[in-house]
DNA sequence: TTGCTCCTCACGTCACGTGAGGTGGC
DNA sequence: TTGCTCCTCACGTCACGTGAGGTGGC
């Protein structure tokens, strides 16, 4: 197994180490292994879990409350596959089953329209922007022929 | 001249009375009129001027400073073209008029950068929640066809 | 007058930033 | 030993939220 340290950890999240350590204590990162002299020891996965976050906080806005929520409904997901693996077919559980699976499939959809509006506002603002530049470049050209004309 | 009162901009911006009065403290909205009462009285172009304001902060992900820096650098853009029209073709102010516009074409290419950066993390998040959504559907759909079985 | 919105403090909160002061491994 | 990172408080800051307490127009 190899350790990571937090050091190791800021550099490739991004994150800051002040950060991680209040991720931890917010219970949104899984808390680490410690060394003999109480120093965390990360793994890959942790890695993993941070770029998760940190892309469900930046592109979906989410607060850390939200996460924790979105998280947790991330590892219900997980959760009910690892139970299907090992159910019995009882028509009970699968009545149970169905029910938590549609609620997951409601959050999901309504997540994906969440996604949806974002892409709409940024399409908005680079068609803005792209608008602008292009008639700052048309007022660049024509400084371009004042000072040295064609013909 | 229709005048708005404060509770109908938040209403039509979506923000809360006390972050437009805040907008205003930090200089990132101007100040509206006041009535004889003190009761600020705003108009149609400070709704603009929040929608835009609302757009940057959520897609580019700016802080307040960094607003504050957005817009100066819009204005920055108007004027130029005000300026544009009674500007006697003076070589030198062209050369000034010029390196002011490439300018305003770095910035503007860079905020596009940064939105390509965020479409790509967006479409990531996107194409992972479609796929858990499908495994989620195709879950539900063994289910149902093991309460009620084909054939 | 009553009820509504408006105003200005001003303290609280969330998500960290930034030292202070001390410990542990090459 | 020196220099480095690590640790835990704990106060500061940014972007507001949330009353408190008072004023103004239908």
């Amino acid at each position: 197994m190899v350790w990571l340290k937090i050091e190791e950890v800021a550099k490739r999240s991004g994150l800051t180490k002040r950060t991680i350590r209040y991720y931890e204590e917010l219970g949104i990162l899984p808390p680490p292994e410690r060394s003999e002299g109480k120093i965390r020891l990360y793994t890959e996965e942790h890695i993993e879990t941070l770029k998760k976050v940190i892309d469900a906080k930046e592109v979906l806005g989410f607060s850390l409350q939200e996460l924790l929520q979105y998280i947790s409904f991330q590892d219900a997901l997980a959760i009910q596959r690892q139970e299907y693996k090992r159910q019995y077919k009882d028509s009970t559980d699968q009545a149970e089953r169905k029910k938590r699976l549609l609620e997951i499939d409601k959050n999901t959809s309504d997540l994906l329209d969440l996604i949806q509006q974002k892409l709409q506002k940024i399409h908005e603002v680079q068609s803005e922007l792209e608008n602008m530049q292009s008639r700052v470049r048309d007022a660049i050209s024509n400084i371009n022929d004042e000072i040295t004309p064609k013909e």
